[in-house]
DNA sequence: TTGAAAGCGTTACCAC
DNA sequence: GTGGTAACGCTTTCAA
């Protein structure tokens, strides 16, 4: 069945092919592709016409046609989670920019936390015959691994690492980065350092790949044993008496917060119950988002670079499509940022 | 050249066909084709058979290879101009939710507000033989008009509308919501309004499509000039001496903002400054983003439904894909958020 | 410098 | 029920 299309006058129209050009322009093909894709071997002038016609005759490639003689299809399948945190959006807006700077393009599927879109999109992926796939895991090793390796694909995982050794993983170290975070405040003169993993339990009922987040809470803990601050107290919901309670006391006190949109809750409460930040209270965030820019006191926070991880998530990627070896984990640099909440 | 990959441990590995089935099996294509797709016509054996001899090579179908036979992609092609700002990508996530639910697909292209950028996308995808297109313009008449029709493919614009009449446009009409709203704010007192259109001047410089911010403007010009509030008080930039100026004056004032992320900028100027939001001045937003939620006091500002807005953007693109008529520029409900700042 | 024909992997149709 | 084969539109190779 030929190419069929609507045109805006409400007319059928069929798509012009290489072989509608040959025939007007009395060559074969072969010709014609050798004018279109400006290879060698051709007569100037017959290159001429050709191109001339084309364009006359409004000729559009057909990139499926050439994907599949040609065996590559220059797009790369992204299994994002979702665009509505910020972090996952940019990241993949700059996953989107590097593989455009290097030619190729995206395909875009959300999981919304799900695993069977996941799998949904896993399958379909494989169909798709994708050059590469960049995943952030939803689901965990067992969930995982015998299906990504039966793609015989180019992977990369980004975030939430899949256990198991065989997937290319690329993020910063959460847990180091924690575990410094601690270290950072303990610097500061705080003796006490609540964590506010909120969010968290709605995502263990779940089931869910959560590497990112448990490795953020288990730096905290280390963090904490390591600057002597004693056991760890971990709220796992947003409990503003509990907040409230913990400051202005004798002891110097912050809250950690596994993402910046924590920490702007809770520096807002402190703020609305007329609580100093940071003379009563210390807030620390993660992820250094944009909005922190616009909110007063600056939160405290860490760059992990989001871009970097990103543009270097599609050059590894870009990498194994390439077959290049010695491809490794990357962990990505990281910083905390000036602030005025510590 | 038969489509290859490289497995996990290296081996060059050549994908399976519907051809190698068929060979396995002792049967033709076809009959391989209606296993596999069930159709009728089959005995249920050769078909059982037929099944698991696929699933023990690890088949998967070229996707490539359907489309072309089929002509048809269940792709959908998305343009769009970035997934900072929030308004972008919950509106490209919601796009998403609705084309996965009836079972297509996207490819997504940043322009970044680049029209460069945005012409190469159009390109790709005319190439790409997508089903259909969703474009957030950056260029104007002039630069899309002829492209767009000479794509021959059914789109559909949000966001930016291209004043050509040709191209089906759904958004919010920014132009009354702002007439409205200075309707709303006269209503609860203000005698004075401020408009802070912060950011307008690089685009306008740029020459490109800024039709929302525009009707917005324009819809607080038409409001004032309707409650009889005097001439327009427009300010171009963010500028905090004079934000200050105006706030605690004899005059009930406020600041309308064209977006949520400049009104969360003005109210976290005023707090810092101790100035009293609203009894010292009033701010109003745009498109209640998520963030409104975790600041205080909430920002009163304006609802677009970004979710039906891109639900309704893809389903009339399907529309127009299933050659249904009567598809008509789609103008989506809004409402004004409860909030504390008027 | 050009033409002819054989792929790429599916689907669809006509024969048996 | 099944097989054979011509599309789909492009690339590539071999011959002329």
């Amino acid at each position: 069945m030929r190419t069929r299309y609507i045109n805006t006058k409400g007319d059928d129209i069929i798509s012009v092919r290489i072989k509608d050009i040959a025939k007007r322009c009395n060559v074969s093909e072969g010709t014609v592709d050798r004018a279109l894709n400006n290879r060698g071997g051709i007569k100037e002038e017959t290159k001429e016409l050709i191109l001339r016609t084309a364009k006359e005759m409004n000729y559009q490639p057909n990139h499926l046609a050439r994907c599949l003689a040609k065996g590559k299809t220059y797009t790369i399948g992204v299994i994002g989670i979702n665009l509505s945190n910020t972090f996952f959006s940019m990241l993949i807006e700059s996953i989107e920019a590097q593989a455009r700077k290097k030619g190729y393009f995206i395909e875009l599927i959300l999981t919304h936390n799900d695993k069977e879109r996941e799998q949904e999109a896993l399958k379909y992926f494989s169909i798709r015959k994708v050059d590469g796939l960049i995943i952030f895991p939803v689901g965990r090793k067992e969930d995982l691994e015998e299906v990504l390796l039966k793609m015989e694909l180019p992977i990369v995982s980004v975030y939430n690492r899949i256990v198991c050794g065989k997937i290319v993983h690329i993020d910063v170290d959460c847990k180091k980065i924690m575990r410094n975070a601690v270290s950072y405040m303990a610097g500061k003169g705080y003796k006490k350092i609540w964590y506010l993993d909120w969010g968290i339990e709605r995502l263990q009922e779940k089931n869910i790949n959560i590497f990112s987040l448990e490795q953020r809470r288990c730096g905290y803990e280390e963090g904490l044993k390591k600057e002597g601050l004693g056991e760890p107290s971990v709220m796992v919901r947003y409990d503003e008496e509990r907040l409230l309670s913990i400051a202005g006391t004798d002891i110097k006190t912050a809250v950690l917060c596994p993402c910046d949109n924590i920490a702007i809750k809770v520096l807002e409460l402190y703020k609305r119950k007329g609580i100093g930040v940071p003379e009563d209270i210390g807030i620390m965030g993660f992820d250094n988002i944009e909005m922190l820019e616009r909110i007063y006191p600056k939160i405290c926070s860490v760059d992990c670079k989001i871009r970097t991880i990103g543009q270097r998530a599609f050059d590894m990627l870009l990498s194994k499509i390439n077959n290049e070896d010695n491809i490794h984990d990357v962990v990505v640099d990281y910083s905390f940022t000036e602030g005025e909440t510590l």
